[in-house]
DNA sequence: AAAAGAATTGAACCACCATTCAAATCTTCG
DNA sequence: CGAAGATTTGAATGGTGGTTCAATTCTTTT
């Protein structure tokens, strides 16, 4: 019983990570998300109070699993440079491998509820790569600089590079490896 | 005749760029705009096809502003670092300014006919940016690098950089001064 | 000054879609 | 098995706001 309740709503879940991946937030409708889920419409409301919770909690687990699988590549890495190559590798690659998933998620316009979860899941990799540079600054590997804003700023770079490209369909064969140099540059590793 | 068209087709510019700077493109309906413009709802018809057309003209107007204001400020200088210097300075100077127009032309979540103008807005400021770094590899004042990419991932580190600051009111006040590091560093400007 | 044509008015229309709720179905327990 | 309770159904509701259009007002022309 218990089980049959969360179950649907993991369906719900992800016949909406589904429908989003493939046409964006703007493809997902309540009533095409129940369709995928096989309830009925009404029924989406037995679970989430109001679309924009659905939609909050299906950003959060789309955007989770991004920043874990950039978060693992990079923790295998040991210098700081190493680590912002691994990020970018990952990120990037993810991203231009799910193009429709990753502008839902970078830049898709959404409702303000489906938003605000989205500066999280930009602070998530800025906190991250905050705690590689003041790693940094303070082993001598990276010069001194405030660690939140110089990742606050590669993130917005990474996200910016990584648009048009989306957009597009495909990125030029150098992009990856040439945003790789200007964040080590950026950051001050020294060459 | 021909002139009460075209002034009342620039007062509902007029109005909509106020009300979009007050309260961004969300505080936009046709009725509110009308309003302003002392006309009726109906009349914005007559020299606008859609509303999606109205704000597309809207938001092209204030970033042209914008952009021409930070391209003034960059051709008064001359070495790659000083243009971009007043680039930055220049750029987050405004954005501080006026906070909600500057949230609405980097960050609003909006309809799609005018979400396509904040990719030529960006794109323009990329553009003014790859011309210098351009410039700067060839006199060897920076080292190699794909000018279209810098300058790409530079707008996106500061558009991310501001929108936190935009939100909450206030930037720190060494903001300016180590985003100015930063683009710098990732320049390859020679210190 | 009057007729023809253009522009303006603003209330009504309509499409869209999230949300609701009474009826039907299913689950649990005496 | 049957009653009580919980869940699901899906058609109906409602709010929003862009868009339309017949009636009106204004401008031009003769």
């Amino acid at each position: 019983m218990k089980a049959r309740l969360s179950a649907s709503r993991e369906r719900i879940v992800a016949a909406a990570l589904e429908i989003m991946a493939e046409h964006g937030f703007g493809g997902c409708s309540i009533a095409v998300v129940a369709e995928r889920a096989s309830i009925a419409t009404g029924s989406v409301y037995s679970h989430f109070p109001t679309k924009g919770h659905l939609f909050a909690e299906v950003f959060r687990t789309a955007s989770q699993r991004e920043v874990d699988a950039v978060s693992r590549a990079a923790a295998l890495e040991t210098t700081v440079a190493e680590r912002v190559t691994a990020v970018i590798e990952t990120f990037c690659g993810r991203a231009l491998q799910s193009p429709r998933l990753a502008y839902a998620l970078l830049a898709e316009p959404v409702a303000p509820a489906v938003d605000a979860e989205r500066l999280v899941f930009r602070r998530a990799y800025a906190e991250m790569i905050a705690d590689y540079v003041a790693e940094g600054t303070a082993s001598g590997e990276l010069p001194q600089q405030d660690p939140e804003l110089t990742a606050t700023a590669l993130v917005g770079a990474l996200a910016e590079a990584m648009v048009g490209p989306l957009a597009a369909g495909v990125a030029g064969p150098n992009t990856v490896r040439d945003l790789i140099t200007f964040a080590h540059r950026a950051l001050g590793v020294s060459t």
